[in-house]
DNA sequence: ACTATTTCGTCAACCACGTTGACTATCGTA
DNA sequence: TACGATAGTCAACGTGGTTGACGAAATAGT
């Protein structure tokens, strides 16, 4: 189905990075939207992961995730007008707006997690668990850098 | 520098895989950018791929895509301004456009063939040829379906 | 041969995500 | 007190996606 020229071994690298990661992100929104979570989409995860237990401001989340203070302020508008997100005025600093996960947010940020760890035990019952291993690893090894960098502006990085 | 609870070992897969595909796509334009192809946007290379040799139509490539004919029009009126594409009339059917890749077009394809082979060749140093195959074997079970799949809207899916 | 259906391309409106630039309000400090 | 730095927002824009509507051309059916 795809043009992709099979005698190419670089060619399937990125593809199938690609791949994986979007099959493991389809497999966990269609799990999400059968718990009750329709509306979380793929970033929100990332987000909610970003923001913490502690909460954050707008300015603070973006250089978490290595976007503008703007982008970071509308996704979290996103976000909280579908409830996982909540904005409360910083009583030592009136600029500040502090942003915190709501409860909701909480349960999206758990069930993840959950189905995330199902995923990967899935992954491990096919491939074996030192298989699973060892991919991580040489993941971690080999993309050291681009770990929390979400500035997708034509399709990663521009 | 991440949120991400580094206890959780299913929160890891998904980010490593995102982060071995971002490692590669930026470094490839990096390249790219300086062997002439500064224009040549992440999704540009799978589009073009998808054009093929043979060249397309809008609606046909959209269906090789997985994404809306409108949307694959689209894309094909920006790879036409940076002259990567062009349409011409089909003179056997007067509805059609057809979309072929222009010498730009093949020159970009080549040099990022040539770039991701190399780059495959730097992750085979590192971490041993066969810990590679072994990595690409392992994604292919994986993540045999969404293979070509491009609709992004919200992030991969939606 | 004429009509009816399908197909191709495009337009228009919209959404999600990113960017930069400009501006206000507030804080902290010289 | 006045000034520079910081937080947040608004506006305009770019890229990528969606759906719905529509005209023109090809195809199928009677």
């Amino acid at each position: 189905m795809a043009t992709a020229d099979p005698a190419r071994p670089g060619f399937h690298l990125p593809l199938l990075l690609l791949a994986g990661f979007r099959t493991l992100i389809d497999d966990l929104h269609a799990e999400l939207a059968r718990q009750g979570h329709p509306e979380l989409r793929p970033l929100h995860g990332f987000v909610l992961q970003a923001v913490g237990v502690d909460g954050t401001t707008a300015t603070e989340l973006g250089q978490r995730l290595g976007i503008s203070k703007q982008a970071a302020g509308k996704t979290v508008d996103r976000l909280v007008a579908v409830g996982y997100l909540e904005r409360v005025d910083d009583p030592s600093d009136a600029r500040r707006r502090l942003v915190r996960v709501t409860p909701r947010g909480v349960d999206g940020l758990r069930r993840s997690a959950e189905v995330f760890d199902r995923l990967r035990a899935q992954w491990a019952d096919t491939l074996g668990p030192d298989r699973v291993d060892a991919l991580e690893d040489d993941l971690r090894t080999m993309a050291a850098a681009n770990w929390f960098r979400l500035d997708v502006p034509g399709w990663f990085g521009g």
